[in-house]
RNA sequence: GGAGAAGUGGCUGAGUGGCUGAAAGCGGCACCCUGCUAAGGUGUUAUAGGGUUUAUACUCUAUCGAGGGUUCGAAUCCCUCCUUCUCCA
């Protein structure tokens, strides 16, 4: 959520930044909504402030007589507060639908385009094999993967993993969950993977993009899109102390996206699941750090691929391509051979104070007391599902898929033979 | 699933209709004192939103799990919901 004094100070500014991902802000009506706001709250405090003054009044009354006439004014006052109250709100959730419908502002250090056309290749890792060896079909003929039991279990895009498969997803949630509690010092979490609206919201999920999610029926529940969701609402309307900043968490759970609008596209393969599972980091930091936070969290993704031997290129979104509540985000794409294409394997983005201030998270300086709202900062740590793909594809041989050294002591195996 | 009990500031906890935004203690902060350490003293210490002000500051409104209701007036009474605990199934 954007500051709403930021804009009715400088909305040439707020106006122009947001053009350039293409939204466009209708400054002239918040303004009227913030000043008929403000005007309908001090009526109403005007008159409560004088009821109050009453109410001292009728204790030091005397008469029943004076009592009576108290009594009628003060009912009196009553009602029209509770006019001005009703008004109030109407404005308010007007003014608040916009806000929350408004995306952040994209950070001034990324190049400006409408889409992805416009991202920058940042730098890139390993040497890219060509090959026609396409994770799925090699997998499918032994029943590693079966995409035809996930459709009868559920529904299309999903899938059943078995045997070696199955075990080698689950040591790479486990590769990663050790290395980032281990090795990059993040929290570890387990969490609920549902999620209510406000904590959507928090996050900037809702209300915009519910025909993304999964909606558990005759509830305010959704399946969380992914970890960020809860992962960010532990901290939600908490004041911290400077001290206890950075926190870093991360968590490994499923995410479930019901994937509106992607009809027809990536339906080979493991690549695009309602259900998959992710490792995501998360940070909450001060708004100074957020930039070396980027930077490490993005290079914390990084170290996964380079210890897999994965080949990667580091892309930076413009504005264009920005997700609805980032400022500035690095993708890590893998080199897939069979596409002959780079495929996000993992998002990593500042999200300055957008979602602290939809959370209500803040921390209180040292020195100044002062309390400001915290940054959040994420990134996939990584997507399993989409790595595993890349890793088959990266490392097959034939018919011989070999295990990278630090995953060898999780499965038990140092090649999957198919 | 059924029956009870409880939810008050950073924490513990008092408060059953009106100078209670809330006692007391702990913790935090500031200052003082003590040769050092340990201890002690004094003061201060919720959040959000308005208004006046260059600012310090002052002032108003709301908030005692959430939402409604009763009342001139609600932390306190009533209703609904949520959460936690205990017992039963």
């Amino acid at each position: 959520m954007i500051d709403i004094d930021s804009i009715i100070n400088d909305p040439e500014l707020i106006l122009a930044k947001l053009a350039t991902r293409g939204y466009k802000l209708d400054v002239d009506l918040i303004a009227k909504l913030h000043s008929e706001r403000k005007l309908l709250i001090q009526n109403k405090e005007t008159i409560a402030a004088n009821k109050n003054k009453l109410n001292d009044k009728f204790r030091n009354a005397k008469t029943d007589s004076e009592k009576d006439l108290i009594k009628i004014e003060s009912q009196d006052l009553e009602r029209s507060i509770l006019e001005n109250k009703n008004l109030l709100e109407k404005k308010e959730q007007i003014l608040e639908d916009i806000i929350l419908d408004i995306p952040n502002i994209p950070s001034s250090g990324i190049p400006v385009g409408e889409d992805e056309s416009f991202n920058k290749i940042l730098k890139s890792f390993g040497t890219l094999k060509k090959s026609d060896s396409e994770h799925s079909s090699l997998l499918s003929k032994k029943g590693l993967l079966n995409f035809e039991l996930g459709g009868s279990i559920a529904k299309t895009r999903f899938v059943v993993m078995k045997g070696q498969i199955a075990k080698l997803h689950r040591a790479l949630i486990t590769y990663m969950l050790n290395t980032h509690t281990e090795i990059n010092n993040y929290i570890e979490y387990n969490v609920p993977y549902i999620a209510n609206k406000s904590s959507l919201i928090g996050t900037g999920q809702l209300p915009k993009f519910e025909e993304d999610l999964f909606k558990i029926q005759d509830t305010e529940l959704y399946l969380i899109p992914t970890a960020e969701v809860p992962l960010t609402n532990i901290y939600r309307d908490k004041i911290l102390n400077e001290s206890d900043l950075p926190l870093k968490l991360v968590a490994h759970t499923p995410c479930f996206r019901s994937e509106a609008g992607s009809y027809g596209k990536d339906t080979k393969g493991i690549i695009r699941q309602h259900q998959f599972e992710k490792i995501e980091l998360v940070q909450i930091v001060k708004p100074q750090m957020a930039d070396e936070t980027l930077e490490l969290i993005t290079s914390h993704a990084e170290n996964i691929m380079e210890a897999l031997e994965i080949p990667y290129q580091r892309v930076l979104l413009s504005t264009g391509d920005l997700g609805f509540s980032s400022s500035r985000t690095n993708d890590i794409e893998a080199w897939f051979p069979s596409q002959n294409a780079y495929r996000e394997i993992s998002s990593c983005s500042s999200f300055t104070d957008f979602q602290s201030r939809r959370l209500n998270i803040k921390y209180r300086e040292m020195d100044s007391k002062k309390k400001n709202y915290v940054y959040t900062l994420n990134g996939s740590g990584l997507a399993v599902g989409r790595t595993m793909a890349a890793l088959i594809e990266n490392h097959i041989n034939g018919n011989i898929i070999s295990i990278p050294t630090v995953l060898q002591n999780l499965t038990g195996f140092k090649t999957i033979e198919l």
